[in-house]
DNA sequence: TTAGTATATGAGTATATAATCACATAGTAA
DNA sequence: TTACTATGTGATTATATACTCATATACTAA
């Protein structure tokens, strides 16, 4: 059986795994490796409204991937843990093994 | 503007990420680095009902993060892609930062 | 002051997810 | 065959999440 303290320990980290589980955060973290950014760029980036982009946002902080700053009308938000970009580098890999097996079946249909 | 292309990538590696995103589903992980184990040991290790454990499993093998094969009575999953191991090294280093900040703070007050 | 812009948030709705229980299926062994 | 064990799944309920719209707040500039 699982310790309480290793229990806590999953718990946390699920909940930073949570806060990037979304294709329009993913997007948001993409474009935020290469520099901080606003509200307003990150919604035109994306393409989707500001309000829930300020959503998901506020996601992200409260798990602590992002931190963000005032700046005049802005709010510029960067990444906390750069880190978490090398980690969809393993994903990355995993979905070309699924795609290369997804061609390999095709081809024998 | 993102392409349709890059929204189908961001698409696919959510829902890798939200297969992950689960204290469960870690601690399964956690349990499968160190080999391959049956339903009925996994279950017994995070301590959950087996039809808990075993729609987990099932949720991770669809997001081919699992892989599974039958033998005799019991069903043996494994880890498919070992790497995703690794990108729980950047989450627990964001935990110690967090926790870091929170001594601080408690000390200040 | 007023007008305008950027951001955040409450309320509502729709959808997704998780857990439990009961039952079904598949294999083993007597 | 019957009894037993391991696993998977349908149905239900509870809860969480995502999106939209309207509104509130905070700042800027005239």
């Amino acid at each position: 059986m699982i310790s309480a303290k290793r229990q806590l320990l999953f718990q946390k980290q699920a909940e930073i795994v949570k806060a990037i589980a979304h294709p329009l955060r993913i997007a948001i973290l993409d474009f935020l490796k290469d520099g901080e950014q606003c509200v307003c760029d990150i919604a035109q980036h994306v393409g989707s409204e500001r309000s829930n982009v300020s959503r998901h946002l506020s996601v992200m902080v409260n798990a602590d991937v992002l931190e963000h700053r005032k700046e005049g009308l802005k709010v510029i938000y960067k990444l906390r843990t750069p880190c978490v970009i090398e980690c969809f580098s393993c994903i990355t890999a995993s979905l070309k093994q699924q795609a290369k097996a997804d061609v390999k079946l095709l081809e024998a249909l």
